[in-house]
DNA sequence: GGGGTTTTGTGCATTTATCCACTTGGGGTT
DNA sequence: AACCCCAAGTGGATAAATGCACAAAACCCC
């Protein structure tokens, strides 16, 4: 039995932790692992037990007491929790080296992400077809591909000094959410989705624990 | 006058917090601004102003009421904190895109940390000398180098599957902190500090609020 | 089929984080 | 020098997240 979702309120980290059990789970898959319990499944996620279970419980009730979760049926319950049973199409600018990078990354495709389409405004690169197999087009064209291709995701890899204009004509194309790889703040409108990758204040992070002598 | 600092516990999300003030503060000190309030800072890093005020307040008093705050001591403040009033070199393990990408990012120079050594286990790699100045060693290498140039960060983005093993040789060598690209939760002994930088977390969190319709 | 074992699902206490609203005090102005 | 204004600093309410500890339930074995 399944009960009812409560949309109320999930918290961010839970959405957070789901995307990571479903790595493992991946993986458990891969193995050819049949069943998980909450505990090894934690363990290897570095989380509390108690966390898992309260997690998924946002979402129905996806184990069997005393013995644990299917593994693939979790798996595909969480995929589809996330919205992972489609192909997401993303729309990237910046073709410098981190965009290239990114193109590079096997990562993306293997979990339902694809660069439909790929976009920079030096006119040295625009029209030349990269590896992955994208033309470059310049950003001009933008608003016209992301409605052609339904693009609903766009990804910033420029420079910090861009971002914010860019994410500005990402929006005005109709691009729904945004994965910000520039170290910006953006400021966008409300209930757009704005998630920033950011490894400087990661770093700085460590760089305090370090200092702290923790 | 000064408070004592209570170390007793610093929310992690502050430092987080700090490091995007620095950011702006940066910038503002560029731009030539003198003198910062929080309301106005707050608006710029999308923070409540009494969060800035309650996050600055874990380590002494650095504005002046009725003014606001002097950027440019309360740049420098904050980088003490961090620990920024220091270059931290850096191992980097795995050159391929994305290791690439990150070499050629020139953030990291700017703010402090230096990539002082770099290694791979391809054979047709080891040896090559990068655009950044750096020789590629081989991973055999890693011991020895940390140790010769006090290195204490070592930066992970190699394939998933290397990952954990390359975390425990950067352990063994005597690093002290590790920023992990990547997906994978690495398995670290107590006290050591471990970031992760997840891009495709990060998207697996746009997907699901584009499906959830926020 | 009953009892034991195991692991889920969850109520609740605890901890943690956020943010409002008030107090404090520095600086400018008359 | 007395006043006003403004923004920092902060107590404490509110909100959120975590994790313990127990109850519920599925399976197994005898």
């Amino acid at each position: 039995m399944r009960s009812p979702m409560k949309f109320s309120k999930i918290p961010t980290a839970t959405i957070t932790r789901l995307s990571i059990y479903s790595r493992y789970l991946e993986a458990l898959a891969q193995e050819g692992v049949k069943i998980i319990a909450s505990d090894k499944l934690a363990e290897k996620c570095g989380i509390n037990p108690a966390q898992i279970r309260k997690d998924l419980a946002y979402f129905g009730e996806f184990g069997i007491r005393g013995v644990g979760y299917f593994v693939k049926e979790l798996l595909f319950e969480i995929k589809r929790i996330l919205g992972l049973n489609k192909t997401w199409k993303m729309a990237l600018v910046g073709i410098g080296n981190l965009g290239s990078a990114l193109l590079a990354h096997q990562n993306f495709i293997r979990q339902g992400y694809e660069f439909a389409a790929v976009f920079d405004v030096d006119p040295a690169k625009v029209g030349r077809r990269l590896p992955s197999g994208q033309v470059i087009h310049h950003l001009d064209d933008l608003e016209k591909m992301v409605k052609e291709n339904d693009i609903e995701i766009g990804v910033i890899a420029t420079p910090a000094s861009k971002a914010q204009s860019v994410a500005q004509r990402l929006i005005d194309a109709g691009v729904k959410a945004i994965l910000n790889f520039a170290p910006t703040q953006l400021q966008v409108v409300e209930g757009m989705s704005v998630e920033n990758v950011d490894f400087t204040v990661k770093l700085d992070n460590l760089a305090y624990h370090l200092t702290m002598g923790n």
